[in-house]
RNA sequence: GCGAGUGUAAUACAACGGCUAGUAUGCUAGCCUUCCAAGCUAGAUAUGCGGGUUCGAUUCCCGCCACUCGCACCA
């Protein structure tokens, strides 16, 4: 009954059906970019919300933040994600420390000692970079007495060439510089003072945002799971240093929990525990989620045990004290912090990856997503068994208009004949269909069928909302 | 970023150095249809973009773009 799912039937699906278009397409495309359909969109929405409902709204330890894209520069400078952006870094394969090529001696690495392990030089900085306010991209040239060129002053560099015509060159630090965020998490972190300011809550609690992050991959790869504009789903969870290991564990359970509200099978989410030498170095432990996805098993979402690294560089960088005072009088300390950090387009791949059905019904191949109910973009499709029956659409309309007012997500269709239409329905993963035929005009009953089941039950019409809400 | 491959309609595929670029499904309209892709009629939509060779290029060549696979990358 089920086959492997391949990623291609997927991409198919998703495109044919209105979930996932290509970015940019009518013009060739931009690589890692998608854009969401009619469909999609209320997917991913439905994810978002049942995120937010999940880890906010249901919680009394958690408050919700929406920070900006655009940060000053100095966020990503404390938060270490800068370095590099001017100067190609090779990185020693045996401590993971990156320097500047041109200032390795014998290449030998000044931080472990090793002796030839760097890597090829490169830009390990992935942001986009883009300039606050009006600029000119228009060099600048300065003169020496003789006419000859002094200097050339560009947006990024000041070129200078001495007497002996060797150039110089010069970041500079232009205060007008940004960057698109590639990480939604110093959005929080900024805004953690700020928080405790307005609330100040008990320890623990969260701060919780869903936003896009952007990052220039190498080679974005498998449809959405890696790309250049994504969306996190992610939470900064403050604890007391000694509390860690403890509030560790009971995030392992939360996000546990959460993918099985997902509808992701159990046998297809794998915990990965990162070793030491592949964590950052300001992680005491990491754990991979790790789902089946059908190009490989890869990450869905990281946990991570980041300790005070985040809050402390902000202390040192900006000077304010981003100590947490306890109600009792004891010693102000810097919480540490857990991490929960979620791939909004790796949940929704997963979502349709585990959702994703073909099977035979009377010999017909049938393909189906099995959603999720609260998950799937369409609630219920309204249908009356002929069209060319004035009054059976009439009341087809009636019950349709009822059904809208309800769940919002309902589509009225009316396309071909009444087979065609629970095919269609089932391959966009609507969970019920209601069809009005003559015995409706007669009893006021509807014929409700199931997805998954393709069973079919006659109720009363005005029993449809509260059998659907079940 | 490197190497290999692919690019024809919404999807899956076909064909051809030259006639109106086909097929299936899907889609739209109409007819029909009393519960799981029935049928009839009509219709719309495609050679990724740019250049070259050629009398003529979707087809051959080059560049770009995009996608797939492998490597690398994923702080």
């Amino acid at each position: 009954m089920s086959k492997e799912v391949k990623l291609e039937d997927i991409v198919s699906l998703c495109k044919r059906r209105g979930f996932i278009y290509q970015g940019s397409e009518v013009y060739g495309g931009l690589a890692g970019t998608w854009d969401y359909g009619p469909l999609g969109v209320q997917l991913k929405r439905n994810i978002e919300s049942l995120w937010w409902k999940t880890f906010v709204e249901d919680r009394d330890d958690m408050y919700g933040v929406d920070a900006s894209i655009l940060m000053n520069q100095k966020v990503w400078q404390a938060s270490g994600h800068a370095e590099g952006f001017n100067d190609p870094l090779v990185e020693c394969q045996n401590c993971k420390a990156r320097l500047r090529a041109d200032h390795i001696e014998k290449d030998k690495c000044p931080v472990c000692g090793t002796v030839g392990k760097f890597s090829e030089p490169r830009q390990f900085n992935m942001m986009f970079k883009t300039n606050v306010g009006p600029v000119e991209d228009i060099p600048k040239f300065k003169f020496n007495e003789d006419n000859s060129v002094k200097s050339i002053e560009t947006l990024d560099f000041i070129h200078e060439i001495d007497s002996n015509q060797v150039v110089k060159s010069i970041t500079k630090n232009d205060p007008s510089v940004s960057y698109l965020r590639p990480e939604t998490a110093q959005g929080i972190f900024t805004n953690y003072k700020n928080v405790l300011d307005s609330f100040y809550p008990d320890l623990p609690f969260g701060i919780a945002q869903i936003g896009k992050a952007f990052r220039n991959e190498i080679s974005p790869r498998d449809f959405v799971f890696r790309s250049r504009e994504f969306g996190q789903m992610e939470i900064e969870y403050f604890i007391p240093e000694a509390d860690w290991k403890k509030e560790f564990e009971k995030w392992v359970k939360d996000i546990h929990d959460f993918l099985d509200k997902l509808g992701l099978p159990k046998d297809k989410v794998h915990e990965l525990e990162v070793p030491a030498d592949d964590r950052a170095h300001y992680s005491k432990r990491t754990i991979d989620f790790e789902f089946d996805f059908p190009h490989k098993r890869d990450e869905l979402l990281g946990l991570a045990y980041r300790t005070d690294f985040d809050l402390g560089n902000i202390q040192r960088a900006s000077g304010r004290n981003m100590e947490y005072r306890p109600k009792d009088g004891s010693k102000p300390f810097v919480p540490h912090v857990i991490e929960p950090s979620f791939g909004i387009e790796r949940a929704v791949m997963a979502v349709l990856t585990s959702a994703y059905r073909e099977d035979e019904v009377e010999g017909e191949k049938r393909v189906y997503l099995a959603l999720p109910e609260h998950l799937a973009p369409v609630k219920v499709a309204v249908s009356p068994l002929l069209k060319n029956k004035p009054e059976l659409v009439k009341k087809a309309q009636e019950v349709y208009k009822m059904l809208k007012k309800e769940f919002g997500n309902v589509m009225y269709d009316d396309n071909g004949n009444i087979g065609k239409r629970y095919r269609r329905q089932d391959e966009i993963g609507t969970p019920y269909c209601v069809t009005i035929d003559f015995d409706t005009l007669e009893d006021d009953t509807v014929t409700l069928r199931n997805r998954d089941t393709t069973k079919q039950t006659r109720i009363k019409t005005t029993d449809i909302i509260s059998k659907i809400r079940t």
